[in-house]
DNA sequence: GCCAACGTTGGC
DNA sequence: GCCAACGTTGGC
């Protein structure tokens, strides 16, 4: 299994949005980046992900669970794009901001740090029990 | 609201 | 195939 991340401003759509979708979970739509794409065609069901508001809080909030692999984005005609569904799967104990990461060396290589822009990105298994562990959440 | 980073588009 | 122009993202 591998570890994502996916960056949403919450303006336009929110962890409680998310986990208002419930177990129906959401596409994942919009991403018009070949590399996030490239991030998406990667998961399989059952990877797991953070969520992070990007703009608006500047950090993981909580953890998602890839539910149907990439398939066309409903939301265009352009045949280049696709998309996963999640779902909801619970709230970190505590956010982990986009300062703390950048201030933790063990974190400072994540592609939250290093590729800004990226929308969709990949986590290391380190990265992501060490997150965990910071938020106080149980895997 | 500004601006840096960077991906994409289109003219040549 | 190069590169300038442009658009978008996201931190500050």
């Amino acid at each position: 299994m591998s570890f994502w991340l996916f960056k949403s401003e919450p303006d336009a759509w929110s962890w409680d949005q998310q986990v208002a979708k419930g177990a129906a979970g959401e596409e994942w739509t919009g991403v018009r980046n070949y590399q996030a794409r490239n991030n998406m065609r990667a998961m399989k069901p059952g990877d797991l992900g953070f969520f992070y508001h990007s703009n608006i809080g500047k950090e993981m909030v909580g953890i998602v669970e890839v539910i149907r692999e990439s398939a066309p984005d409903s939301t265009t005609e352009d045949p280049r794009w696709d998309c996963v569904v999640i779902k909801a799967v619970k709230p970190l104990n505590r956010p982990v901001s986009l300062d703390e990461v950048k201030a933790d060396p063990k974190l400072a290589e994540m592609a939250l740090v290093k590729s800004t822009r990226l929308s969709v990105q990949p986590v290391t298994p380190e990265e992501w029990a060490y997150i965990l562990k910071l938020s106080g959440t149980e895997a």
